[in-house]
DNA sequence: ACATATATGCCGATTATTGGAACTCATCAT
DNA sequence: ATGATGAGTTCCAATAATCGGCATATATGT
């Protein structure tokens, strides 16, 4: 996949978010500059300049890099992240507890979504985000078109059209019906998704309108299309929202 | 300060690291592109090259920047390190229960330390390192002089000579007094500070001997330098390691 | 409402990066 | 233990990018 990397900046982004996904034994130099698209010589330069100040450092096995501590240490700091977390993972348990489902806390972070916060539900799908930590496109699933919906419209439909490519591995083959969700997610105040995104999955989702603005974020559930309905829905979303409320602002 | 930073994803990192010592507010514009000894617009072209993946994202106040939720999403991935703190956190803990003072788990990042765990003593100073995710020039402190006896002789010297500019703000004013610290280190298995580095504040640290290479790391503590002498620094030192034998490795 | 500082666009020159190939090294099989 | 294979690493000149500065419009905080 060509990626549009005007700068080099954000290729070292771009090399992050690759070594986030590669676990503790990490990516060798080939594979990273071939889902980066780059030639070796190119992805090596800016690995070594990561390197550097230890957000990248080398595997255990030959020539193989992962994440560095460096990382570790910042996540401390992105206060605004921890924050949210401390103040609505009550909400998050809550959810879980009562609808018995998985439950997640979603930030936006550029095109993509985050999972910032998660509590298991005892049944069904487990961590179809991936995990704390996993990356969806904005505009897959109904966490995601909740946070969109706090967005400006044209921001909205820019960072749909950038994601446009992507919609494919996720039945989102025309982009027309993510932007009718996206409506309807505004005028119901949550989104919500039965089937549409992964075969029998469904989901829940409602936005968090974040009392000192910038940080959009959502909570949603994972659930199993067949125990969803519309009416279903607006009752989780019902009691997703009661939980949100409950989470006072700082 | 002029740092020189070759490459472009430098910048990148650069620009994370004074970010994370900013706090909710973020840093301006200006004041990042002083920091950086660049031109603004160089840094403003790197903070949007950043933003697209969200490891930094506008902060409350205009035209301010914090970091991102894409840091703490990585935070999760970075398995090297949490996998450590993980393994010693119960030594982490158990120094400061018997010491009574702060300990600190610190791992090379690097040309730095980082802090990637701690345990807040009931005395005295708290977070000379700056707490969880704080960043100290190896050579500063016992802890990062631990870690530098893990490391290859021409790899520990130079990454001395490249910290050599900041130990005058340590009462390090000749690089000759580190080495000697590093030699007598080497010599002991462990490391210890008597006022050396703050006045009126000592500290011990023993390396971790990590199973796997790779990372270098050290356990530490800080306590009043009116407390220490060689000979308690020996059996503090005998705490520290027991501890950490005692966290088997995986 | 005024002043300050940012966001954004542009442009020429300098600079670093790019990409390829040769070299070196670690790993794996025998 | 040794050789063969497949990596990663280094070097190079040409290319393409970035850099720095400036001007304008905008948003903010006093």
């Amino acid at each position: 996949m060509a990626s549009e990397s005007s700068s080099n900046a954000e290729r070292a982004g771009e090399i992050l978010v690759h070594l986030g996904n590669a676990g503790v034994d990490g990516m060798s130099l080939q594979a990273l500059a071939l889902a980066l698209g780059d030639a070796k010589s190119a992805t090596r330069r800016a690995l070594v300049a990561l390197s550097k100040r230890g957000f990248v450092e080398p595997a255990a096995r030959y020539g193989h890099y992962r994440l560095g501590p460096a990382i570790f240490g910042l996540a401390n700091r992105t206060t605004s992240v921890t924050e949210l977390v401390r103040r609505y993972r009550p909400a998050v348990t809550e959810v879980a507890a009562i609808t018995q489902q998985s439950s997640y806390l979603m930030v936006r972070a550029g095109f993509d979504a985050i999972c910032v916060d998660m509590h298991e539900g005892t049944a069904f799908v487990q961590t179809l985000t991936g995990g704390i930590g996993g990356r969806v496109p904005l505009g897959i699933g109904p966490g995601t078109v909740s946070i969109l919906t706090l967005l400006d419209d044209p921001l909205a439909l820019s960072i749909l059209d950038h994601n446009a490519p992507r919609f494919g591995q996720y039945n989102r083959a025309d982009m027309a019906k993510v932007t009718r969700e996206l409506d309807r997610a505004r005028a119901l105040g949550f989104s919500y998704d039965i089937g549409e995104t992964y075969p029998d999955a469904g989901g829940v989702a409602v936005p968090i309108v974040s009392s000192r603005g910038n940080t959009a974020a959502a909570v949603s559930i994972a659930i199993p299309a067949s125990l969803l309905t519309q009416k279903r829905a607006e009752e989780i979303a019902g009691v997703i929202r009661a939980a949100i409320g409950k989470c006072a602002p700082a």
